[in-house]
RNA sequence: GGCCCGUUCGUCUAGCGGUUUAGGACACCGCCCUCUCAAGGCGGAGGUCACGGGUUCGAAUCCCGUACGGGCUACCA
């Protein structure tokens, strides 16, 4: 029976949707689109001290913003009881679960000596002994006891073969007769998850590395319950620069975070997917609708990978200066305005303005946090020069500078106002290197820090353009 | 301690027994372009394929061991 792929993301609100996350959000969805079948978003809430509300809001809006759209869910397993208390009576009925009444005092206990004497540190199985009638006699009388799971001793390792590591195999006297149930009666993750992928016949199990050593417990609990085994697909982890897990320390690690710092869902998803997979050799820019016909299980690196931040920024890079300029103008807008230093009546009757500075602006970012710094001087009624331009400028050569500005000045109040455009004062400034007797670069950079405040900006003519005649011969008279 | 997994330039990776003097990308360095910063073009440096044994005519590629790193070993997920 070979049904269509049905694979889910199955996220524990506990925190927001960091990388890691969301990279295994994103090889689900593009297997699954990769082949027709269905990505599922399921919400793994089973511990209810950390699960969050917010944190559930907060991931689904992430993984919307990363451009991930699911087709069944979100599903929650603190709704779905009724299904785990099912498959208990199941096990349990099948002789695959048995009841434990010993404390947790108790197994820290016998853990800490098993530990001590070598070997196998698991349960040690003391309540397997218990008859069916001891059992009984005890939770009636009101002892709390836990659920367990059965680990067969009949027979060989338990063997799968992971899409990822290949076939992997796990010796059942390392498995530990795990706990299915709380004496509080709620599922553990490890039982309640395999119950679910049971029930929502999930075919492939797309999930963290830090999984792997669970896959036999849950492949057994899918044998007591004779329900099939899915394939398991295990991704390695993601590492700080450090080859540390990844963390604050590191910078930003959710998804969130990356969006108000201004990068690109494209780029962050561009990032993530080639992050642990390839397509091919030379690939290293990719777009969602590619990786939705391209991805496969099969091209999934085995190895941890470090998460680079400059490779992401530059990335970043390359889709802004790709972007349409119609959408990155639009982009920009929205950055000024929430700067205050324009509003939406501006941008509509300056249109044709904006859509002249977006190129100029786009081709020099990297992060669209950039932007307001870069384009600042053209919303402003004056501006002050920086300490760098102070320093490296107007401190160098005030003589030049005051000479530079002169020439320029009056070249420039030559031109027009109707005919104030870049041509028209490149044309204006072309003599100014030989009037002031000095290079290019001495020459005009006086008139940046006049024009801008510092000595990075678009290009000067543009710019002065852009700003327009008045501000910029004022700006320029101001500094001379 | 036990079980399991991983190891190719600083980083992400290609490579799946000979086509490899190990290819691409980021970062780095130099040159060109240039009114600044970018972008772009060209070029460079950087890997004894963790180490040691095998197997083979031949190994980054297969096998074993060692080292290092990681995961699990909870009535967390």
């Amino acid at each position: 029976m070979s049904h269509k792929p049905r694979v889910r993301f199955a996220p524990s609100p506990t925190g927001s949707l960091h990388l890691g996350g969301a990279r295994t959000a994103i090889y689900n969805w593009a297997f699954a689109r990769s082949c027709g079948g269905s990505f599922i978003l399921r919400i793994d809430d089973t511990d209810p001290e950390r699960s969050t509300p917010e944190n559930i809001a907060q991931i689904m809006r992430a993984l919307a913003w990363l451009g991930l759209d699911w087709d069944e869910g979100p599903s929650f397993q603190t709704e779905r009881a009724g299904i785990y208390t099912a498959a208990l009576k199941t096990l349990s009925e099948r002789g695959w679960a048995y009841r434990c009444f010993c404390s947790p005092a108790e197994l820290a206990a016998r853990r800490d000596a098993a530990r001590g004497r070598g070997g196998f540190s698991g349960y040690d199985r003391s309540c397997r002994a218990l008859t069916e009638e001891e059992a009984q006699a005890r939770a009636d009388a009101g002892e709390p006891f836990a659920w367990r799971l059965k680990v067969p001793d009949d027979r060989g390792p338990v063997v799968f073969e992971d899409a990822v590591r290949g076939r992997t195999e796990f010796p059942l006297d390392a498995i530990d007769d795990f706990v299915l149930v709380r004496s509080d009666g709620t599922p553990t993750y490890n039982f309640a998850s395999i119950v679910d992928d049971a029930d929502m016949a999930i075919t492939h199990v797309i999930r963290g590395d830090d999984h792997l050593s669970n896959t036999p417990k849950q492949i057994l609990v899918l044998e007591g319950l004779r329900a099939p085994v899915p394939t398991f697909a295990h991704l390695s982890m993601i590492w700080g620069p450090d080859g540390k897990k990844l963390s604050k320390r590191h910078g930003s690690t959710g998804v969130e975070e990356y969006a108000g710092q201004g990068y690109l869902p494209e780029a962050l998803l561009n990032y993530l997917a080639l992050l642990g997979w390839s397509l091919d050799g030379e690939t290293t820019l990719i777009d969602a609708e590619t990786l939705k016909s391209r991805f496969s299980l099969d091209r999934i690196s085995k190895n941890p990978a470090i998460f680079d931040f400059a490779k992401l920024t530059w990335m970043n890079g390359v889709y802004l200066r790709e972007m349409p300029v119609e959408r990155f103008t639009q982009l920009m807008a929205e950055r000024l305005q929430q700067a205050g230093l324009a509003d939406e009546a501006d941008f509509e009757v300056r249109r044709a303005w904006y859509l002249k500075l977006a190129p100029l602006v786009s081709e020099r970012i990297k992060l669209m946090t950039e932007i307001v710094p870069l384009v600042r001087f053209l919303f402003v009624e004056s501006v002050e020069p920086d300490e760098t331009a102070q320093t490296k400028v107007l401190g160098k050569d005030p003589d030049l500078v005051r000479r530079a500005l002169r020439a320029a000045l009056e070249a420039l109040e030559n031109v027009l106002e109707a005919e104030w455009d870049t041509a028209h004062i490149e044309a204006a400034l072309a003599d100014l290197p030989a009037k002031v007797d000095a290079k290019p670069r001495l020459a005009y950079q006086p008139l940046r820090v006049a024009v801008a405040g510092s000595v990075v900006s678009p290009p000067l003519n543009e710019s002065m353009e852009l700003l327009g005649r008045a501000r910029t011969l004022a700006r320029i008279r101001a500094l001379s």
